[in-house]
DNA sequence: TCGTCATTTCAGAAATTACCGAAATGACGA
DNA sequence: TCGTCATTTCGGTAATTTCTGAAATGACGA
């Protein structure tokens, strides 16, 4: 691996934190290379720069693939993928979200709906079901909260993730200026 | 493993979703089990209801303590440790969301400053330091969301992931009404 | 059609992680 | 101080995941 300490750094820093990301440690550097690459490389280089086997590289790939996480272009007269990652670090931000939700979120609130179809039996199976039901509302909070974050423009997404703290005040304004409007979420509010 | 079917099947999904989620199967059950059980729970029950060994039970605990994810109660004349849940939900995805920004955010934070405070000796390591430049902006945004996540309670937190794209119009309110308050975060809004 | 280059697949090796039983530690009452 | 019970630690093993080299596949121009 012969690159700036720079880019090594991060590229390093990358390949342990995935394994706390959910990807593994050549995924991550992969994916850590293409980010702060000028120009998309292609796998050989991708070989080459990070010292990893041809069909790891491959296979690394094609897991980012699957997350829409890199682009693939090519170039006139080279018969060879060249892999990128987006210019827009929000459209990352959006994809990431979309496959958290589909992998982390949804299959759980399916299970959830259907749990909650069967009569309980008993005392316990009743307790149980009441605290099966404030998770997946709490399930479908977040799907929701997902699914605005994929569909918002960059600006309006910045400003809901700036808003924070400052959510009280700039709510009770809409309370008052703009009534009745129902909140989507069921999930208890203690 | 004798238990209510809803019950085993809450319990063998979140083992499986635990590898998504940065956990491992048996802290995934023991976690699930904990989360419907009416009552506080000690080691050797759960080793009884979910078939696990003594030890993993005991690691799997310790994890689940790491992770301030459950509570330990005692009971008079019973020398044991009970563990259990928080009841109230909300209280729980603010554990998760402090630990999460710890373990995911923080340390990637932390060596983005480093590596940005380091001047770029070509173009390639400016290009790079730009791209580093626009993550660390986009991770600051995460840290202080997740801060304010923290910090609010319930009803506005609630309100804080209900809003989502009614944002706009929100917010439009609030600039209208509450002008010059300077966005936190940077980052690059395209 | 053939030869070349790029990519993917696959079976096994290597590395990592999870798990168990046994032993050690620690807390408590007698 | 003991003896008992609960918990934790530890060494080894099992299971899983990651990684590799070799072979197969596919795309393309001649």
């Amino acid at each position: 691996m012969q690159l700036p300490p720079l880019v090594q750094a991060f590229v390093l820093h990358f390949g342990e934190m995935g394994s706390r990301w959910g990807i593994n440690r050549t995924v991550g550097q992969i994916y850590a290379l293409l980010f702060v690459s000028p120009q998309g490389l292609n796998a050989e280089e991708i070989v080459d720069k990070l010292g990893l086997s041809r069909s790891n590289v491959s296979m690394g790939l094609k897991e980012l693939q699957a997350w829409s996480l890199v682009r693939l272009q090519h170039r006139p007269g080279d018969r060879r993928d060249y892999f990128s990652t987006p210019e827009d670090i929000w459209q990352i931000v959006r994809t990431l979200v979309e496959e958290r939700k589909k992998r982390e979120i949804d299959p759980t609130l399916t299970l959830l709906r259907e749990l909650l179809m069967e009569a309980p039996s008993d005392d316990d199976e009743r307790y149980a079901q009441q605290r099966l039901t404030e998770m997946r509302d709490l399930f479908e909070l977040f799907a929701g909260w997902y699914g605005d974050v994929r569909r918002l423009d960059t600006q309006r997404l910045v400003q809901l993730l700036t808003l924070g703290a400052q959510v009280q005040k700039v709510l009770e304004m809409k309370d008052r200026f703009l009534p009745g409007r129902a909140a989507r979420g069921k999930a208890s509010i203690g």
